[in-house]
DNA sequence: CTCAGCTGTTTTTTT
DNA sequence: AACAGCTGAG
């Protein structure tokens, strides 16, 4: 085979070792993709059919990217691989062993919003103390029992978790398990790590289904298996039970998942699970110069635990790392954005080589603001998703409950929405109605007349149940985009979203359109078998990051987490500051601090050619700026690669701020609460000017405030509840105004 | 029932 | 600063 010829000896070692478990170490840099794509296409070069290999990777797009990648080696049969993430492909075998463990075939995935806003149901409806009994807490406190194979029986039953809850304070959390996992069943509802635990309770519980699948998965394959958490492990360790072609690919180096569950134990420990396992190391880094490998070196060797694994390279020196030190997040941005635009001149580099990563998603908005005044075209990765935008997810959760009508938090998303008179109390009351009969929801909507008599109540739910049964009519007779349109129609969400004529409204309606618009792809596109809306809808919950508009000439922007598996030529880490990055919340133990140090050596380990690190001196954290210090990580590298660059000091950045009763605008009444009464000569607001409606202004219009005078309407933005208007003042620069608070005067 | 206004919380990171 | 849930007036 022609393509193994381009490999060292390692990794040839790990293409063609297809037999028996094996564990290859692949430090940064060193191929792993390469590795892992080029044994899969061995292994059908070798006759083994595709439909008997399983690959797990651990995001949608390192699995599509390696699909894309064997195609090319092998062509077409490539698409018969089970290759996926581990909650798609578990996703899938759960659907069709769905009745085994007591769930529809058609069951829904909650996605992380659903599982909280069930949570807060469950503890509303137990009278506990919200303030105690934070969702985010019980969440992941259900949740990191999941992916450690603990069932809410087991928890109950376990005196070290029930203690620590005690300890907490919150000793009903073994209770809210319980009632969590009843009613997602009730709902015939999945979480993510549902995916996870019910597959092991398939397999655990039903050995013909094991049987079958051990059968059928004669290789099987782990990417990022650093990541693995127990859950996942236990379920691929049954799987290759048979056949014991299981290898693994890892780097216990790059481990930054463990808040999610993932257990850095499973690589430590691979090994003794399978004592005839073989070992390859990938040391050779093929990416970065010497002084980036080094630096990274010289980081991860302050982590105790790790595997001995020398990562080393033959490429050049190149340049050395250089730290800008900024007076603030604003300065950094104007650094980071000025550095740019010289290397790109200095050097004619597009702007796809350039990245900039950052700790937490908050930091984007520094580094956009000043790109976006540097005219460079940038794009974000992550963030909020495109499915995770609420009038996606209203349209979603119709046709989620169409699909499965007794998905509970589609039903509470849906029922009043849009408008048609069913609310809060009518809500409670169906709920109520459904617990006391032990019936679904649904159930209890389709017979309103039974529940509530006659009346306005029972009227509105009579409509809306029929509007549902034609919705479940569409779906099965027609293909997901026909169904979906009608869906979409009928439910007057379209024409709730068209008459919105803000810009935020328009640009909700385009998103509509948007999803309309790929549901029509996933239909015409001929590699779709099952083009039933059931089909569309199993695809789009696992679905997290919008990749779609990928402008190849933009500078990126993420996450330090979305970019492992990623190179750039140029690499900007920046906020390299202490409580940031380290997290303070990370700070509590060391093996914490560990994992933090892990994830500031994947962030080096992106570049290729040139690193820049900063930190900046002040910083908008919470609403408020505060001094910072530079990060302990940055005494970590050797000062043979790093060159430390003085600054100048820029201005300040400026801030919006809030005007509300505790900061009194003159000529106003104390009561803040003046909408609809505001009257402009009482507030001697020249004549010009009537007040205006906060829906009613617009960006460009020149405006009067009291406060400030004159000035032009930048920008308006939704904020919650909150209407903000941007504003440049004549006298004052730029302020943030909350229009409901701060009434503008238009000019007319 | 509905909405604007108000209050309190929050910031890690993602399948 | 940004967000989301709650409350009371209409």
């Amino acid at each position: 085979m022609s393509f193994l010829e381009s490999l060292n000896e390692p990794q040839r070692e790990a293409v063609i070792n297809t037999d028996g478990p094996l564990m290859i170490i692949a430090g940064a840099g060193s191929g792993k993709t390469r590795v892992l794509t080029y044994r899969i296409a061995y292994l059908i070069n070798q006759g083994v059919d595709p439909f008997n290999i399983l690959a797990l990777t651990f995001t949608n797009k390192a699995a599509r990217e390696m699909r894309e990648r064997i195609e090319y080696l092998v062509g077409g049969e490539a698409r018969n691989l089970w290759m996926g993430t581990f909650h798609s492909i578990f996703a899938r075998i759960l659907r069709y062993e769905a009745n085994k463990i007591g769930f529809d075939s058609n069951f829904t995935i909650y996605d992380t919003d659903d599982s909280k806003s069930l949570l807060r149901s469950i503890i509303k409806e137990k009278r506990l103390d919200d303030k105690i009994y934070k969702v985010n807490g019980v969440l992941a406190r259900i949740s990191s029992a999941k992916n450690n194979l603990i069932s809410w029986q087991s928890y109950s039953a376990n005196t070290e978790l029930v203690l620590e809850d005690e300890a907490s304070r919150r000793p009903k959390i073994a209770d809210i398990y319980k009632t969590y996992v009843q009613r997602c069943f009730k709902a015939n509802a999945m979480d993510f790590d549902d995916l996870l635990f019910n597959t092991n309770v398939l397999f655990r519980d039903h050995l013909d289904a094991l049987n079958k699948y051990q059968h059928k998965f004669k290789y099987v394959m782990i990417d990022e298996f650093q990541d693995t958490n127990i859950s996942q492990y236990a379920i691929t360790r049954k799987l290759s039970n048979l056949h014991q072609n299981i290898a693994v690919v890892g780097d216990d180096a790059q481990s930054i998942y463990a808040f999610r569950g993932a257990n850095i134990q499973n690589i430590l420990n691979f090994e003794s699970d399978y004592p005839d396992l073989r070992t390859i190391r990938l040391e050779q880094n093929y990416r970065s110069t010497q002084n980036i490998v080094n630096a990274a070196n010289s980081v991860i060797k302050n982590n105790t635990k790790q595997l001995k694994k020398k990562v080393w390279t033959h490429n050049i020196l190149g340049d050395k790392l250089e730290l800008f030190k900024a007076v603030s997040d604003g300065e950094e941005g104007r650094l980071i954005a000025s550095s740019i635009f010289q290397e790109k001149m200095n050097h004619g580099l597009p702007n796809s080589d350039f990245c900039v990563l950052y700790r937490t998603n908050s930091q984007s908005r520094a580094i956009e603001e000043a790109l976006r005044s540097n005219n460079i075209k940038y794009k974000i990765i992550g963030g909020l998703s495109f499915y995770q935008r609420k009038e996606i997810k209203d349209l979603l959760a119709y046709l989620r409950f169409a699909v499965n009508p007794q998905d509970e938090e589609a039903f509470k998303r849906i029922i009043n929405y849009p408008k048609r008179g069913i609310g809060n109390t009518s809500v409670e009351k169906i709920i109520v109605a459904a617990a006391d009969h032990g019936l679904t929801l649904w159930e209890v909507v389709s017979q309103a007349q039974r529940f509530f008599g006659n009346g306005r109540l029972t009227t509105a739910l009579e409509g809306f149940t029929v509007m549902i049964k034609s919705f479940m009519l569409a779906i099965k007779n027609k293909d997901a985009y026909k169904a979906a349109s009608q869906v979409a129609k009928s439910s007057g969400i379209i024409k709730e979203l068209y008459d919105d004529r803000t810009v935020e409204g328009r640009v909700r309606y385009e998103n509509l359109q948007e999803l309309l618009n790929s549901i029509k792809a996933f239909v015409d596109d001929p590699e779709t078998e099952d083009k039933s809306l059931e089909s569309f809808l199993q695809e789009v919950a696992l679905y997290t990051t919008s990749d779609a508009d990928t402008d190849p000439d933009a500078v990126t922007l993420m996450t330090i987490h979305m970019s492992k598996g990623l190179e750039f030529s140029h690499v900007y880490i920046v906020g390299i500051e202490e409580d940031l990055f380290p997290s303070q919340l990370m700070l509590s133990s060391r093996e914490d601090l560990e994992e933090e140090r892990r994830l500031f050596y994947v962030a080096i380990t992106r570049a290729k050619k040139k690193l820049f690190l900063s930190y900046a001196l002040q910083r908008y954290r919470f609403g408020q700026l505060k001094p910072c210090e530079p990060s302990r990580f940055l005494e970590e590298i050797s000062h043979d690669y790093l060159n430390t660059v003085n600054t100048v000091t820029g201005s300040r950045p400026s801030s919006g701020f809030r005007l509300n009763k505790k900061t009194p605008v003159s000529g106003l009444k104390k009561k803040s609460n003046f909408a609809g009464k505001f009257n402009a000569k009482k507030h001697q607001v020249s004549e010009n000017f009537t007040p205006n409606k906060p829906e009613e202004l617009e960006q460009g219009h020149r405006v009067e405030h009291i406060k400030f005078g004159f000035g032009t309407i930048t920008q308006i933005d939704n904020h919650g509840s909150d209407k903000r208007a941007k504003v440049n003042f004549d006298n004052f620069g730029e302020k943030t105004l909350i229009l409901s608070f701060a009434k503008l005067m238009i000019h007319k």
